[in-house]
DNA sequence: GCGCAATAATAAGCGTGCTTGCCAAATCTC
DNA sequence: GAGATTTGGCAAGCACGCTTATTATTGCGC
């Protein structure tokens, strides 16, 4: 088999070329943010005062990246880190306004580009993918090395 | 809509699991490769000779990283690295003997675990899949900022 | 209540993946 | 065939994404 029909192979272009339209859109539109950064902004908004690890979960990275991506979120004032009152190794996220006005901002165009991604199918097809896609997600989630954790509730 | 819902997020978990699996199947065999690797591998054995610049479109990567990429595999004594006598800017890759050694343990372990990047779909669903990505990267390929660039042969 | 395993964060290190900018060499134009 | 443009490789820099190890705390077991 040639390395052009491998899933492994076709997933990474795959990836790629979605990065890509992200970081075009987003620039686009005058805004530095990357999608790693976008997701930790949003699982913060909407799990106020949450500590790293357990947010690092809810977009599934290890606790390491998630800790330099925060890093540079409080560099810029879009999210703050306090130690957690009940927790003195934990450190507890907020979003802070600025942080807030540019997922308002952003939010918009990231979910307009995420059909353009999949530009090429038909209505049907992309609706097949999405469906295919969570199963294998879902189905291969332990297998990552930093899987996805929903809080219980 | 969830982050957790959206094409890009769910494709970048799936690299993410992707990627999880080659390290561990090459791990297991004592092997150290990656994905890029391999692929980088896998294109200068089927096209010797090839200047990085051409191997880098082969594969889908932008030329820096491919350069470093290149550097690794020829500190590791699997591939070399020479002038091209027809362009004196160009290097001319091939692999070693080490490197055909490496790529023939290699290349049967990657094929096998192929299949299990898609554990969790039926073998109807796997083939749909199949189609599907193969559709969505031919028609984003030019949106990557390195797109895939087939020889003209 | 004390030792001990588990956990949160961080640091250091490796390997992508991309950008911009540079130099040298090739090619295209006139 | 000289000057301008393009191209191959590389360096530097930024942002992941992971590993292992270290430190500070917590909570468990007794």
């Amino acid at each position: 088999m040639d390395i052009h029909s491998m899933p492994g192979h076709l997933i990474r272009r795959l990836n790629q070329i979605s990065v890509a339209l992200f970081s075009e859109h987003m620039s686009r539109a005058g805004l530095t943010l990357t999608p790693v950064q976008f997701a930790a902004l949003s699982a913060v908004e909407r799990h106020p005062g949450t500590d790293q690890a357990t947010v690092a979960g809810l977009v599934a990275y290890d606790r390491a990246t998630l800790g330099k991506v925060i890093d540079k979120l409080e560099e810029r004032g879009l999210m703050i880190r306090t130690t957690s009152p009940t927790d003195r190794r934990a450190k507890a996220l907020e979003l802070t306004q600025t942080g807030r006005d540019l997922l308002v901002t952003a939010r918009p165009l990231v979910l307009a580009m995420q059909p353009d991604i999949l530009a090429g199918l038909s209505e049907d097809e992309k609706q097949t993918f999405m469906h295919l896609i969570e199963k294998i997600t879902m189905a291969g989630n332990t297998l990552s090395r930093a899987p996805l954790k929903p809080l219980a509730g």
